[in-house]
DNA sequence: CAAAACTATATGAAAAATCATATTGTTTGC
DNA sequence: GCAAACAATATGATTTTTCATATAGTTTTG
């Protein structure tokens, strides 16, 4: 007996075909999330800017003014990351900070016209890249993907309980 | 006039309605990722482990005894960062480190009873917290969710060019 | 209107993650 | 069977991210 795989693992894999893990959701959004994005990862970092960068940018080129809460939220990230985020793009002059007349707590951001124009680039990108992917699901069950993520954003918003 | 909400970012809000994030499919896919795996993330920190090593417990109760590279691609996180947190769990006694007889290079990665424990543990709470978030979509495009995930998952891989 | 409760942002210290590369082991071509 | 190319893991230095909490401003209550 030359013993040939006999233990599941013999060779690179990218998982076991038929395990708890590559059928279990979280699972599966993690990791489509993860190999969707890594291209355009990429382009973001080649126009020189870091993930978060870009989802701020996208962001405030949608809505100009937002709050650092709001922009946290928005863009996945925390707020005291969001605050340094802010600070670094103000540097670099992409956008600046200006206190809320009306609440003086408040930190309102605003692209500058060198933001706008590299939000103006990469929104784009953006769009024909995503075209792309949705693109290569045409035909299959991956028609329904942006429905089915938004319909389950939907459920999630507005249940804090519910699990034990 | 008592100028009244004009500018679209008065008050606290997810995101804007109709921008251009709010429908563009990483967004979803992340934010989907994100807000899904939160509740069970408590879970797993309540279990005392932190997310990546709820992850190579779950695909070594798949398959015991992969190796780095392979744990690495499935638990979603870099290579060194896999060896680390490797050594980590070996320390405290949920896994053990043998290089492979057959490739000296080869770690692989095997669960002790403590570590075969606490995933008989995790993994069924992950499949109920599972089970929970399918219900929820019910009746929705959310049923589709899944398959459209693998959709995605296997069309992307095998296309490493294809992208500019 | 002062104290208490709350909200938004900032910041220091610590932990986690990444990057480049070193180390160790294996295969290939000559 | 040795050198070159390759592959898997490990490691040091750095950067990124988090956590707890400080600071500043606002609203509420009595």
């Amino acid at each position: 007996m030359t013993q040939q795989k006999t233990d599941a693992t013999s060779d690179k894999d990218t998982g076991p075909e038929g395990g708890f893990v590559s059928d279990y959701l979280l699972y599966l959004l993690a990791a489509a999330s993860d190999v969707a994005s890594a291209q355009f990862h990429a382009q973001v970092r080649k126009a020189g800017l870091r993930v978060p960068e870009w989802r701020v940018l996208a962001c405030l080129s949608d809505t100009d003014g937002a709050m650092i809460t709001q922009l946290a939220r928005q863009a996945l990230a925390e707020q005291s990351r969001l605050t340094r985020i802010i600070a670094q793009m103000e540097e670099r002059g992409l956008l600046i900070r200006r206190s809320d007349p009306a609440d003086g707590r408040r930190v309102r951001v605003y692209l500058t016209d060198a933001g706008r124009a590299l939000a103006a680039e990469l929104v784009p990108q953006a769009r024909r890249h995503e075209a792309a992917l949705i693109e290569m699901l045409k035909g299959n069950e991956g028609a329904h993907l942006k429905p089915a993520l938004k319909s389950l954003l939907a459920a999630l918003d507005g249940s804090a309980d519910t699990q034990g």
